[in-house]
RNA sequence: GCCCCCAUCGUCCAGUGGCCUAGGACGCCAGCCUUUCAAGCUGGUAACACGGGUUCGAAUCCCGUUGGGGGUGCCA
């Protein structure tokens, strides 16, 4: 089905963590190319780390690339895939582009006397031969420059001269990043590198180690750094700040629907040109091309994605805001009825910014007595006793013999606060708190009409009790 | 410090030499609607970092300055 002038590429995450925004971002761009082009989209699970790689990780990627709607057509685990790594070290080794080194870190800042510098080159010319403690180094040209072909960037060069002998294999003889990502890139025969900006820095060491590799005979891939994802202060979203939210399962918990997450990930370094914001993923894949994509760094920002999420919600049909509504309702501990939310759940799609926001909408027909909120008791009841203990009184006899229906509710309510002489957001605001337990919520008539007028008028009866014992 | 990247409203995106007295969206503010809260509708707020060039003409091209960011691990 591919044909070998398909692109391939590759989305190769290192399992030290749930899902990154950032990391879903470069996912999601991997994979529009590719379906855009035909070509192939590649996961590829990189745990060349064993100490900080653990399986459960694995497993959130798994499923945070498929809540996310991007399916892979081939999969790979730099575990499963040493001696590959071993191969191209000892090839570098044997070629003389590699040489093996015992200095530590320590030794080397004794050396140089500074943190920052970078290998010095000590056992350039030493001789050492493959043994335990000794990383394998790459042996950097000393003259020259590499240049980065990006189609985001334009050109970065990077003189030979500054790049260090950067190690490839640790003392223990577990291949690097650099080493394994490489080897597998050109194992994997991919064309297009799509990754974040922090990888920049690496390409120039993944240019130099790929021609000394040989790369397969390939035409060397083409790359495209993306702008990081950065935080209200600018700085690169990190798992390290809990305030960044930057694991995507937390979105998926706190009711986002994948969709607007899509979208909204699709827009940060990127548009579609003229005034659209809206996008499905198919016009997504027709659409996206990382030619198009911007170079500067992409605030992501929450209330947007809001602002997406709530506009997906209301896009839902009324069956599919239910099925997805159902395990946060469960998750909230409602014994829910089905027939009962589906008929109040067209008033709260609407009201609904994510998901988790549903159960509190509707808990107080599920829950008997409702939950009572104490700050919108003390703030319509108690404090207004004199207007709220009359209205209670009314409610309960008027709602005891009118029809039971929202448009019969409505006009009891409209004569019960004209008698007040009050207006019937005035007037409606006792009955909701005893009712619902709440000052907000759906539409209270159609919320009466639905409850019962026996649950109602009990609930009437409660509060009045509470009002004034 | 060194290497590299970046620079349009507070934020995201549009703009690729004249259509720009710079457009859309989020946010914010105001009004309308309204049984609460939302939603919706209408209007408003607000930007081409600075300095030099190039050009008849620059937000768009070039150089510099300033500012921001990324990297600088035997992490990825």
């Amino acid at each position: 089905m591919t044909d070998a002038a398909a692109p391939r590429l590759r989305f190769s995450p290192s399992p030290t963590g749930f899902l990154h925004v950032g990391g879903a971002r470069s996912a999601l761009y991997n994979w529009l190319v590719a379906r855009h082009t035909g070509g192939t989209f590649i996961l590829r699970i990189e745990d060349t780390d064993a100490e900080r790689n653990r399986e459960e990780w694995v497993d959130g990627i798994y499923d945070s690339l498929r809540w996310l709607g991007l399916d892979w057509d081939e999969q790979y685990r730099q575990s499963e895939r040493t001696e590959l790594y071993a191969d191209a070290a000892g090839k570098l080794f044997a070629d003389g582009l590699a040489y093996y080194c015992d200095c530590t870190r320590d030794d080397v800042v004794a050396r140089t006397g500074d943190q920052n510098k970078g290998y010095d080159r000590f056992c350039r010319d030493r001789g050492l031969t493959q043994g335990p403690g000794r990383a394998l180094r790459f042996r950097v040209p000393d003259d020259g420059a590499v240049v980065v072909h990006d189609l985001v960037r334009g050109e970065p060069t990077f003189e030979h001269s500054s790049i260090e002998d950067f190690p490839l294999v640790r003392g223990n003889g577990g291949a690097l990043f650099i080493l394994a990502n490489v080897v597998d890139d050109v194992d994997n025969r991919v064309t297009h590198v799509v990754r974040g900006e922090e990888h920049l820095p690496n390409t120039p060491k993944y240019l130099l180690l790929w021609r000394a590799l040989g790369g397969g005979g390939l035409p060397e891939p083409v790359f495209a750094h993306l702008p990081v994802l950065v935080n209200e202060k600018r700085r690169k979203l990190s798992k390290r700040r809990p305030e960044d939210k930057v694991e995507l399962e937390l979105y998926r918990d706190e009711g986002y629907l994948p969709e607007a997450m899509v979208n909204y990930l699709a827009l940060l370094g990127w548009g579609p040109g003229g005034d659209r914001e809206f996008l499905s993923m198919e016009e997504l894949t027709a659409e996206f091309r990382l030619e198009d994509v911007n170079s500067s760094p992409a605030f992501f920002d929450q209330k947007k994605l809001l602002h997406f999420n709530q506009h997906y919600i209301a896009a839902l049909s009324p069956s599919a805001f239910v099925e997805q509504s159902a395990p946060f309702l469960d998750k909230a501990g409602l014994a829910w009825e089905r027939s009962v939310f589906e008929a109040i759940a067209p008033l709260v799609q609407e009201r609904a910014h994510t998901l988790a926001d549903v159960p509190g909408m509707v808990d107080f027909f599920f829950v008997e007595p409702p939950v009572l909120d104490e700050r919108d008791w003390e703030k319509h009841m108690a404090k207004r006793a004199d207007v709220a203990g009359p209205i209670l009184e009314d409610a309960l006899s008027d709602y005891g013999s009118c029809a039971w229906d929202a448009a019969a509710l409505h006009e009891a309510t409209g004569a019960i606060a004209e008698r007040r002489g009050l207006g019937l957001a005035k007037a409606q605001a006792p009955i909701r708190v005893a009712v619902t337990g709440k000052a907000v919520g759906p539409p209270l008539f159609e919320s009466l009409a639905l409850l019962g007028r026996e649950r109602v008028l009990s609930r009437l009866v409660a509060a009045r009790a509470r009002l004034a014992p």
